[in-house]
DNA sequence: AGCACGCCGACT
DNA sequence: GTCGGCGTGCTC
């Protein structure tokens, strides 16, 4: 017998293994965990496939150290799913396969709990003398308060609860827990599922709710369009119930962000079962617990964001994915693949729904709701009172600006101010100045590692580089010309946040980007004085643009929605889109109206115009009519392979090398564009250049693929290089 | 990806 | 005379 294993290195193809001595043949899967040799080395591998000893030469074969788990711990569907992933991506299986597993996992740790406690206290059926729990507070005081509970639970129960201790400690603690479950063992989930009160369904919500729970038991794909505050999560949360009660899993996928915990909260309050959460903020040790609490089918909820996708459900009933459009749902290095469209593959191949949910869904989304793949369901109504915000632009052309805001704009915040309403301000740049230039001689601050400019930031006298670690201390005198007359050009939070200063005096405002909440909980800090009204103007970066809440701004300004307008990337138009949607949704929440102003140069364009004046889904369908005509994606496919080297030359020539050799194969029809210089052509010391494949075929290009991988891997080129291969690249950058 | 082997420049 | 640079090749 034949162990055929999936090793984490670069090669496409599995490796063969006699089994370790003194196991048992019967016991071996696929979907085990293997330790095996490997050159000097010893690694941890997944067993595939199980051939007879006739298929191959034995004799050269090694024998496998160990089989590190009692029962599989992936599944035949996962399997299944990751082999697809494999193909699909184009991208070594051994990568592909250990990306299921918890990091923990990975490196061969045991899926046993190692407590010795815990090993007693499952032995005997006996709670714990409380002196073996010294050294574990946590324990401690769960074992303290089910001793509390001596009059409702039997000391096996107390064991019990206490064995499940690792994954749902809070949920225990939670006297609800408790109370509801008297006889613990999640395999009677409906005795745990809380009978709060849930909020009442408006009409739309109800739609979607019936649709969707109405055929719980097939695959389809929803996608929910619901307006910011429009009541999504309520929806979640309803359907979730249902498929509690059918004794069924629900993983849901969130983007990388910090919303985990305000959902996490929110689905707690609402079920009293164990709910598993998943993302980097955890420690290994926590995220193997919770993958294993789903993979044994002990916990029915998951949160988690893209790493959470492969978990093991043995239950499975439903996948949702919030905010689909949300591009951390792409991984962007390594094994590329996007969250989102994996998820479908896999809700398909489990015959259960899959909900995407965004206030402004994806093209690629729409378009799937037009080819009648996706249901769309819509909530178009912000609940209670709330009425949507009026977006509009303000032209700044022949405006005399400070730092930045028009006069316009100055007497708007200042109105706003005087009703003792809240102000947002959105600039999506960091720093004081992106440019720093020589006003004698035209020198500008570069870095010396990326073809991009320093900025300067002022607060810690320093020129810093976006791209890379480089910094340095902000220089007096010219490089050059040794002149003074450096001046700083553009326009940065920082900068803004000094004008703000001196142009409302009397009033406070904060910044929040990633240097003024660098500080550990600097940020709830913020939040936190926002929302008591300490706070009156609100200004800064990206990370406003999602999920917090402030109910008492009534004005959100993008102080330069131009920059988005200009990039090389046909995705752009519909990410800044996107953008404004959702900043302009931080606005009026509450009963107050909300209103956004978009300072432009382009008050005629097109694009922000079908945006304000008709919507998001007539901005959709007009994005979509122009990438059709243009046969971009989703009207075609694409591959991107992306090649750097600290050599210039060696990096363009491996790609010329590629394109040669696909020109000179046979033309099924695939567009070779490139090789080009990267957007940004050096950074971090390396030359960066790209080559885009693509064909209105998306089989064709995959046929292509299946061809040019094994290729490539025979270039000398290659081997100077590094390089990879994106599918359905989302930036071309 | 690692880790070896192997053949050429600056050092005790 | 060695130490060590990274080009090339292999891993069941």
């Amino acid at each position: 017998m034949i162990l055929s294993v999936a090793i984490p290195i670069p090669l496409n193809h599995l490796f063969d293994y006699l089994p370790p001595d003194n196991c048992n043949l019967q016991q071996l899967k696929a979907g085990l965990r293997v330790k095996v040799p490997f050159g000097k080395q010893t690694k941890i591998a997944v067993l595939i496939k199980i051939k007879t000893g006739d298929e191959c030469d034995i004799s050269k074969l090694k024998q496998a150290e160990a089989i590190l788990d009692a029962e599989p711990l992936l599944s035949s569907k996962d399997i299944q799913l990751l082999n697809w992933a494999k193909y699909y991506y184009h991208h070594p299986i051994g990568d592909v396969f250990i990306s299921a597993f918890p990091t923990a996992l990975r490196k061969g740790k045991s899926t046993e709990p190692k407590s010795s406690t815990y090993f007693q206290l499952t032995a005997t059926g006996k709670a714990a003398d409380d002196s073996l729990l010294h050294n574990a507070p946590k324990q401690l005081a769960l074992l303290k308060f089910l001793k509390s509970q001596k009059n409702t639970l039997s000391n096996v129960e107390i064991a019990t609860h206490f064995k499940l201790w690792r994954a749902p400690l809070k949920a225990l603690i939670n006297k609800d827990y408790v109370r509801t479950c008297n006889a613990p063992g999640i395999s009677d989930q409906n005795s745990l599922i809380t009978q709060q009160t849930s909020l009442t369904a408006n009409a739309q919500q109800l739609t979607a709710i019936q649709s969707i729970t109405s055929q719980l038991d097939q695959f389809a794909v929803y996608l929910l369009e619901g307006v910011t505050g429009s009541g999504k999560t309520e929806v979640y949360l309803q359907i979730i119930e249902k498929v509690l009660a059918r004794n069924q899993q629900v993983l849901v996928l969130l983007p990388e962000i910090t919303l985990t915990p305000q959902l996490e909260a929110r689905f707690k309050q609402r079920f009293a079962v164990p709910i598993e959460t998943y993302h980097s903020q955890h420690s290994e040790s926590q995220r193997q617990s919770a993958w294993l609490a789903m993979q044994k089918g002990n916990s029915p909820i998951m949160l988690g964001t893209r790493s959470a996708l492969f978990t093991p459900m043995p239950k499975a009933g439903l996948i949702i994915l919030d905010e689909e459009h949300d591009a951390s749902f792409k991984q962007q290095e390594g094994f590329r693949f996007s969250a989102r469209d994996v998820a479908i593959v896999r809700a398909k191949m489990l015959n259960i729904p899959i909900i995407l949910g965004s206030a402004t869904p994806s093209l690629e989304s729409l378009y799937n709701v037009d080819k009648k793949r996706y249901q769309l369901l819509r909530l178009p109504h912000r609940a209670g009172n709330a009425t949507p915000p009026r977006l509009a632009l303000l032209d700044i052309r022949n405006q005399s600006l400070q730092e930045g805001l028009s006069p316009q704009l100055i007497r708007d915040i200042q109105r706003t101010l005087a009703k003792k309403e809240q102000v947002l301000l959105f600039l999506n740049r960091r720093g004081f100045a992106p440019t720093l230039i020589c006003h004698s001689c035209g020198w500008v601050a570069q870095c010396s590692r990326c073809d991009a400019n320093l900025v300067v930031h002022y607060q810690q006298q320093k020129l810093r580089c976006h791209h890379c670690a480089c910094e340095q201390a902000l220089p007096r005198q010219c490089i050059a010309c040794k002149s003074e007359e450096l001046k700083p050009l553009g326009l940065g939070t920082e900068r803004v946040e000094s004008a703000l200063h001196y142009l409302f005096p009397e009033h406070k405002s904060v910044r929040l980007d990633r240097d003024s909440t660098q500080r550990k909980g600097a940020l709830d800090q913020h939040l936190a004085a926002i929302n008591q009204g300490q706070v009156d103007i609100i200004l800064g970066t990206q990370m406003l643009a999602k999920g917090h809440h402030f109910p008492n701004v009534t004005l959100v300004v993008l102080l330069d929605v131009d920059s988005g307008l200009f990039s090389i990337d046909f995705h752009a138009p519909e990410r800044l889109a996107q953008l404004i949607i959702q900043v302009a949704g931080r606005a009026g929440r509450a009963e107050k109206k909300g209103r956004v102003i978009m300072q432009t140069r382009q008050p005629e364009h097109p694009l922000l115009n079908t945006l304000i004046l008709h919507g998001y889904q007539a901005f959709a369908k007009a994005a979509l009519a122009e990438r059709k005509s243009a046969e971009l994606p989703p009207y075609s496919y694409q591959a991107l392979l992306r090649s750097t080297s600290h050599e210039k030359d060696s990096a363009f020539e491996f790609l010329l090398a590629v394109a040669e050799l696909i020109n000179s194969h046979t033309s099924n029809g695939t567009l070779v564009l490139g090789p080009v210089a990267a957007p940004m052509a050096k950074r971090a010391g390396q030359f960066r250049y790209q080559l885009l494949l693509q064909h209105k075929k998306r089989k064709q290009l995959h046929l292509l693929l299946n061809w040019l991988m094994p290729e490539i891997l025979k270039l000398k080129q290659a081997r100077k290089i590094r390089w990879s291969l994106d599918i359905d690249p989302i930036d071309l950058y």
